[in-house]
DNA sequence: ATTATCCGGGG
DNA sequence: GTGTACGGATAAT
């Protein structure tokens, strides 16, 4: 029979000495199959220098260990591939299972032949060789076997789609988990502390599972008998509702670690995978001996752990403080977490059930989140496992260093490229002590200035990278000497398009294309085009990245090197070309350059974009970032030049666009950035006496007593055991005030005070912000230790010193305009 | 300044 | 599982 599926998950087994990879898949009319099918185990040998007959004599002899079956060469076959730019002749080694490769290819390095591709996983192969991209449709012809639901395939073949054209399905299976645990001080313990509840959270599937009855109408509540009980009815319905997808929030470092030793201690068999293939339907979770993640892994269930995708990949642009639940929900979803004082859920379970309610609610919300968070994420992580052809799981889990890897290594089959090794902790540690010149900066004078054009250039790197050939295998080529790069000592070929760049070049490409379609897509079509350009973009802006990072195959500093070198020598062009048609520049950091109008007008600064355009290769384009009637640059600490990355630009329509001002940090009182914030929009609007008077109104009110409270509060984060501080700083005085209160305190928690008038240390005067009363508040503090550091900068590039703001109403005006 | 360590997420 | 690990902030010689 012949069927159209869509794969999800993949394992592999060895069957009486044949490989087989399990697919398991979805068919177009929702029910799941599983596809088994044969593929050869195999890697390379280099054949430079080596004496062919007799290595492959050796091969013939080698037999390795006994368990579970000897490690054995099957078969060989020479083949020409290219490495470093080079082709070289390669003998293809095949072996009679998966873990038989590591034996095998390290005895062979022993006898001093190099072997490469040794250590790239099975699965990832497989999918790779067979070119089926996870998530998308495949095309199957085999039997099936009714009993077990397995269909041993003939033939698999992927989608004559082209990538741009893949599509995933619109109807994943998504479950969401989340549990709660008994906790007394916030500790968690697996061995001790027993699972309350158990959230899941699907489309027309909600439940929440705890095992300590209490009266309520909530039908979504349910009752177990024991924590036993709770976790057998929990797999139960994670079988009944047969997920392709279980998504958690750091359930790879926490819930599903935690279910697992649950289980192990009641004797639970947690069995919600798939039973006929591999035999393993429980959890398998991998602990890494060297770091401290674990996986969690199910037969036949794609786990998705949104907690890492978010914090490895996705988060990139994100701008949030923290990477917990509630930041995450709220930033992409607009949803909070439920608040509910977790410190209370042991006493309630303990003496008070009735109170246990609310805990139930704030679980299963925690699931929903979870699972509004999978979905609204999905179409970032498929188009991910599109790009490089890696199962969810993984695309989940990986980093820049694995997207771009992955990426390289699906389109280095079809060229005839064999993959360089990983370095050695040797080469690792060398890698690691060379380091390249960076970006240029041109700091800013400190000072209000008007009439500013901003250009940057567009994803510079990536378009110098492609545009100029840079990467390992174009380095050096014998018939481009003279090429050189600007201030460095390499060059690369500008003859032939080496592998690298030739794959950046696709990608940038591809994603213009899209953001064409864009334009004229809707609805779906949309999200799944703006999925697409996003993967795109993030793989793109990573290739630099690669080039200089110690662990990767295609390690190349010298391209790296390079690329920062041409992205000095092209902005300092334009910042010289642009000085020659008149502008003035008053700021550039890497790709962006800040033109002061000087007179000319914003039809000049475009004319003097396009020129600069026509004299760029490739990709390259410098882009008119926009028109600012004002621009403020303030002054780096006790020093006389600008800070980089700190300044405020005024826009056309009157808002106003601020840059690393720390208005945003949480230890700053609510005080200080609403007067920072002020201040700077008035002075942007040319209101200098009105930011001055706002102040010195604040002061006012400050001095006065009537300052709201809530304005005054300063936030700090305990970090650890109380008992471990040496210096007692104010919030830690706060902290012990709040021990002998009889509330509990522990690493990680923000604590709120406020400093309050008296004599003494600041932190004598630290109160809680329940202890102080209206206008009982320290003004010297709030004036010398929030609003002058909050804006004396600010005002010293207008000419006004701390006195003239802070004194008595002074008045001095210097020149406003530079 | 440079090196070691701790922590993130989770209850 | 044909596998190897991070990276930033903060504290400590």
């Amino acid at each position: 029979m012949k069927l159209t599926v869509y794969s999800y998950d993949f394992e592999y087994k060895v069957e009486n000495g044949q490989v087989f990879v399990y697919s398991y898949c979805k068919q177009p009319n929702g029910s799941k199959i599983v596809v088994k099918h044969q593929h050869p185990v195999f890697f390379y040998a280099s054949l430079e220098n080596v004496d062919v007959n007799e290595f492959k004599r050796r091969l013939d002899q080698l037999t390795i260990g006994q368990i579970p079956w000897p490690a054995k060469v099957l078969n060989y076959e020479e083949a020409a591939l290219e490495l470093k730019g080079q082709i070289k002749p390669f003998l293809k080694i095949y072996a009679n299972y998966p873990k038989a490769v590591p034996l095998l290819a390290k005895e062979i390095q022993n006898w001093g032949i190099e072997c490469l591709e040794k250590d790239i996983l099975f699965i990832h192969r497989y999918l790779r060789d067979a070119g089926i991209i996870p998530m998308t449709q495949i095309t199957v012809e085999g039997t099936l076997d009714p009993n077990t639901n397995i269909l041993m395939a003939a033939a698999v073949e992927p989608s004559e789609l082209k990538p741009s054209e893949l599509k995933s399905r619109k109807d994943w299976k998504i479950l969401a988990l989340d549990i709660e645990t008994y906790s007394k001080h916030r500790e968690i313990d697996f061995q001790n502390n027993p699972i309350l509840m158990v959230g899941l959270y699907g489309a027309n599937f909600a439940k929440v599972i705890t095992w300590k009855k209490f009266d309520t109408a909530d039908r979504e509540i349910e009752f177990a008998a024991s924590e036993k009980e709770l976790l057998e009815r929990t797999a139960e319905y994670i079988r009944q509702f047969s997920p392709e997808i279980l998504a958690g929030y750091f359930s790879d470092g926490f819930d599903l670690p935690y279910i697992h030793a649950r289980c192990i201690i009641n004797k639970v068999n947690f069995s919600i995978g798939d039973s006929f293939s591999i035999g393993n339907s429980g959890l398998i979770v991998r602990k890494s001996s060297a770091s401290r993640s674990t996986e969690v892994k199910i037969i036949g269930i794609a786990h998705l752990d949104l907690f890492k995708f978010v914090k490895q990949i996705f988060g990139l642009d994100l701008k949030v403080e923290s990477f917990n639940l509630d930041a995450i929900a709220e930033k992409l979803l607009g949803l909070k977490k439920q608040s509910v004082n977790l410190d209370k859920l042991f006493y309630s379970w303990d003496h008070s059930p009735v109170d246990l309610e609310q805990f139930c609610r704030y679980n299963l919300h925690d699931a929903r989140l979870t699972y509004l968070l999978t979905e609204k994420l999905l179409p970032e992580m498929i188009e991910f496992g599109i790009i490089t052809g890696l199962p969810l799981f993984d695309v989940t889990r990986m980093r820049f260093s694995r997207l771009v890897e992955s990426y390289i290594l699906k389109r280095a089959i079809s060229r005839k490229v064999i993959a360089p090794n990983r370095p050695g902790d040797q080469e690792i540690s060398e890698r690691m002590n060379e380091s390249i010149q960076g970006a240029f900066v041109y700091e800013p004078k400190p000072g209000l200035y008007r009439d500013l054009a901003v250009f940057d250039f567009r994803s510079l790197y990536p378009s110098i990278i492609a545009s100029h050939n840079l990467g390992p295998e174009s380095l050096y080529c014998s018939c481009c000497k003279n090429k050189t790069i600007p201030d460095q000592p390499y060059w690369f070929c500008q003859k032939n398009k080496a592998f690298l760049p030739s794959l950046l070049a696709e990608l940038i490409n591809r994603r213009i294309e899209i953001k064409k379609q864009i334009k004229e897509a809707s609805g779906q079509d949309k999200t799944v085009l703006e999925a697409q350009s996003y993967a795109l973009k993030i793989l793109a802006n990573s290739f630099y990245g690669y080039l200089g990072f110690y662990g990767a195959r295609w390690y190349s500093l010298e391209s790296a090197a390079s690329t920062t070198a041409y992205a000095r020598y092209y902005i300092k062009d334009t910042i010289k070309k642009a000085e020659e048609s008149g502008f003035k520049v008053c700021y550039s950091d890497t790709d962006s350059c800040f033109l002061l109008l000087g007179g000319k007008s914003v039809t000049d600064a475009l004319q003097f974009k396009d020129s600069i355009n026509q004299s760029l290769p490739g990709n390259m384009e410098l882009n008119f970032e926009g028109y600012f009637p004002r621009g403020l640059f303030v002054a780096a600490k006790n020093q006389d030049k600008g800070a980089k990355k700190k300044y405020a630009l005024l826009k056309e329509d009157g808002s106003f666009k601020i840059t690393g001002f720390e208005t945003v940090r949480r230890n700053w009182s609510l005080l200080a950035k609403e007067v920072q914030r002020e201040v700077l929009r008035f002075i942007l609007q040319d209101q200098t006496d009105k930011a001055l008077a706002y102040v010195r109104g604040a002061v006012k009110d400050l001095k006065k007593g009537i300052m709201p409270l809530e304005k005054l509060i300063i936030k700090t984060q305990i970090t650890r055991e109380i008992s471990q501080y040496k210096v007692v700083g104010p919030h830690i005085f706060v902290a012990h005030k709040m021990i002998a209160k009889g509330q509990s305190v522990s690493p990680g928690m923000v604590v709120k005070y406020i400093i309050g008038k008296g004599s003494g240390l600041v932190r004598e005067r630290a109160r809680l912000p329940s202890e102080i009363k209206e206008g009982d508040y320290d003004y010297n503090y709030y004036i010398s230790h929030q609003l002058i550091p909050a804006v004396s900068s600010i005002f010293l590039v207008l000419g006004y010193s701390e006195e003239d703001i802070f004194k008595e109403s002074s008045q001095k005006g210097l020149s406003q305009f530079h």
